[in-house]
DNA sequence: GCACTCAATTTGTGTAGACTTGAAATTTTT
DNA sequence: AAAAATTTCAAGTCTACACAAATTGAGTGC
């Protein structure tokens, strides 16, 4: 048999399940019938049915365990999904103009707050680069990072002042493992002026941290403009 | 040839490719093999090296396109996954015991930045409630959220002084869509009061939106505590 | 009544093969 | 040289089948 004409989708069973959920039909705790049966019922192979189950599972609508079968999810433990994009590709998707500048960039030895929170042995050398980066003339992001030297030797020669950090490490170093936070912090009077804010002023603020294999690389926190909104559709 | 005893799973493929971005053997931008050639050096099925590659694609590490083959991510880890859990399970998994206390709930006319953040048609009525999420006897959110009348009449006759408003929409109402933002508000005196911070202090604090077939259902303003942080890890 | 064993059930994952679809690359036409 | 039609290739999806692994539930022995 070919799939050509009219066969049923993986995606076609994963609606229908939907809206069996969200009609009431199949109440959070409801066992559903099981892969066989709904192969027979969308005419089509377990191995579809299996895959739409799995994907609905994923996005958190259901439950499976072997032999105990499939049931509609009781607390909906939903999973935000957020896309991070590059600074540039959000200014730009925003209908602005990207632009960067460079406020500082210098090596100095890793005050004792952030050797704590990256594990560094005391004394390690970092680069400090603190940067700009604007929507138009807007300011958008005000950049604050720590790079680690002993990881990334090849910083000390980097060229700060017209690719930012961020594009330089991710075409520099692989990464095995990020820390993403975000909180709300308040705006220091430095902040103040780069960001155009007043001073204490609250700031949506995301902050980053990357290992390499176990060693960590970076520390970067990241000041958005007042009124930011992360926001995302489930 | 059956899997039994020396077969490369999907996740083994998973893995090596993995390690393979990693170790920068494939850079970002690298067109790698295509699933056939892959296959036979993995020695297994394309099914299962499409499946591997699939994911590590939704994870977003590689970027496939019809005919133009896959390759490495250039802006790698570009989605951030939350867990979204229940305040309860959040206080709980802390190792603090859950406590909810109501604070108001009533009935009224929607007031007009509401109406018109959810497109509600003038003087729709919506219940009002305002309550306190606990961990121990130390304040962990306030929640300030409204719901619609119109879309879930079962509200007017709703008890909140026991069940959180969101537990009991969750048991209520299947929903449809949901938007959640997440920023950087500041407190005011009223929450100042409940929160046990300082008025003008910065406080994390998330919205939602829930939608049941195209119907505004709830509006929530979840305020938290002075130092949260959403954290994640990739 | 309790602990243990064991078979049945259900999801999980693999093989092998084929057709479909979208987009890049090439050729033909204007 | 530009535009349009065609080919070709790689991913996308389905069929059909098989064995694996986890867990439940019934049966057995004490």
């Amino acid at each position: 048999m070919t799939q050509s004409t009219e066969t049923t989708s993986y995606k076609d069973i994963k609606q229908t399940v939907l809206g069996r959920i969200r009609s009431g039909e199949w109440r959070p705790d409801t066992l559903m019938p099981n892969e066989e049966d709904l192969a027979v019922e969308f005419s089509c192979t377990r191995t579809t049915v299996n895959r739409a189950l799995r994907e609905l599972a994923e996005e958190g609508f259901l439950e499976r365990r072997r032999k105990a079968g499939t049931r509609v999810s009781s607390a909906p433990q939903r999973q935000a999904r957020f896309t991070i994009p590059l600074v540039r590709d959000e200014v730009e998707a925003m209908g602005g103009t990207y632009r960067y500048a460079l406020v500082s960039a210098q090596a100095e030895t890793a005050p004792e707050w952030l050797a704590a929170r990256l594990a560094l042995t005391p004394g390690q050398r970092v680069v400090h680069v603190r940067c700009m980066h604007y929507s138009g003339n807007t300011p958008f992001q005000f950049e604050d990072r720590w790079i680690v030297i002993n990881s990334v030797p090849q910083v000390e020669q980097a060229d700060f002042s017209a690719i930012g950090p961020n594009e330089w490490l991710v075409q520099t170093v692989p990464f095995t493992n990020v820390e993403l936070s975000f909180l709300a912090s308040r705006a220091d009077a430095t902040l103040a002026g780069f960001m155009d804010v007043t001073e204490g002023e609250p700031v949506f603020t995301a902050e980053r941290i990357t290992w390499l294999q176990g060693q960590p690389v970076t520390l970067a926190k990241m000041y958005f403009a007042a009124g930011y909104r992360m926001t995302t559709r489930l």
